[in-house]
DNA sequence: GTCTATATTGCGATAGAC
DNA sequence: GTCTATCGCAATATAGAC
């Protein structure tokens, strides 16, 4: 076959981490098999061996470099100082895109069983996806709150609970393979709908709940 | 040993299914053994074949149970009618709690690696567990909108986004083992969090991008 | 106990780089 | 043509379903 025969060593490491991705994610690192990659890729053992040194090496490699490609789109905060609604539903459309993108399914899927085994993995993953999430937003509520558009609320408690509703029973559905992903304006109206929430509430101003 | 000899059928399944989830739930499905669950237990592998049939039998059984038990809290209906706040309060607080059960942390961990395996469960646990915990919520803020005490929002939409928050990040974290799950007054703040966010959001009254 | 699956290693053959 | 990374396959060993 000669998948990875001679080629550039960066080349032959993606090229391996694309197949372990397609059986990994699909089968869950236990049930994987290192044979199931070489199907997909052709090759020889050996190389992914000499590569990654264990299925072990090859399960965290491939996890890094996904949670690393999600980062740098969460990480461009050129939105800051517009209309807050506007940086919201931005922002979570592209959370809701990257979460949706098969790589990040994937790393959903597997890791949650994994993560006794692999805690270090497991504190890389959340932090670089949900808890870096979380992070920018807080910095752009906080500085909504500096121009006097939102209440004096805790941000960063805000943030996490609007990444939850993106990351919420509609993606949960997706991962467990009750629908098809969000996409067009199914996407669009579900972002906005967070959005609204979080912006506006739903108690009626005249109702004498209303507070504050 | 003999930990389910001589036993009624629904006690020896009981105990069975009690030492799967130590097992299963700890370690996956594909990883879990029938020999584990046999060290925890005592007695033949026999005795789970004979009741289970077979590995998947015996999961399938084990997140069947689990998933009945989540449901029978959420289906109290007594609340309706009482103060919106005080109702989501009640109703987050006890979803919270179910779901930090390390039964729902168990299913909630080795189900969605297994989706593509088991559909059939996959379904079953999101129609018994968010699914059911939206549709509850739903009457409860549909009634309140007949009231008057809430806008004539979508309230399906809302309470999917207020479930998804109470399974939000900090959730995520304690399954990930990144922490404890959240106790006391510190589950008390969170929740509250999550209500008064979909109550009120966070627009100051008087800034300029307040609608409607 | 039986039998299959699979992680991991060893090694001669080989195909491309030079 | 030489050289070496990679291949292809066989072998080992262990685990685990049934």
């Amino acid at each position: 076959m000669a998948v990875a025969k001679r080629r550039p060593p960066e080349d032959r490491r993606e090229l391996i981490l694309d197949a372990a991705g397609k059986v990994f994610f699909e089968q869950g690192f236990s049930a994987a098999s290192i044979d199931a990659v070489i199907t997909r890729l052709g090759g020889s053992k050996r190389t992914i061996y000499n590569e990654f040194g264990s299925k072990e090496g090859l399960f965290t490699a491939l996890v890094e470099r996904c949670a690393d490609t999600a980062v740098s789109v969460l990480i461009k905060d050129e939105a800051q100082g517009r209309d807050v609604r506007a940086m919201m539903i931005d922002f979570g459309s592209q959370l809701l895109q990257v979460y949706q993108t098969d790589d990040l399914i994937g790393i959903f899927r597997t890791i949650l069983v994994e993560a006794e085994r692999f805690p270090r993995l497991a504190r890389t993953v959340y932090e670089k996806g949900p808890g870096r999430a979380a992070s920018h937003l807080t910095r752009v509520l906080e500085s909504a709150k500096a121009r006097g558009e939102i209440w004096p609320i805790d941000c960063a408690s805000v943030a996490n609970h609007f990444v939850s509703m993106i990351r919420g029973n509609q993606y949960l559905k997706v991962v467990l393979g009750l629908r098809a992903p969000l996409t067009g304006a199914e996407a669009n109206a579900f972002v906005k709908s967070a959005v609204d929430l979080c912006l506006y509430g739903i108690v009626a101003p005249n109702s004498p709940k209303r507070k504050k």
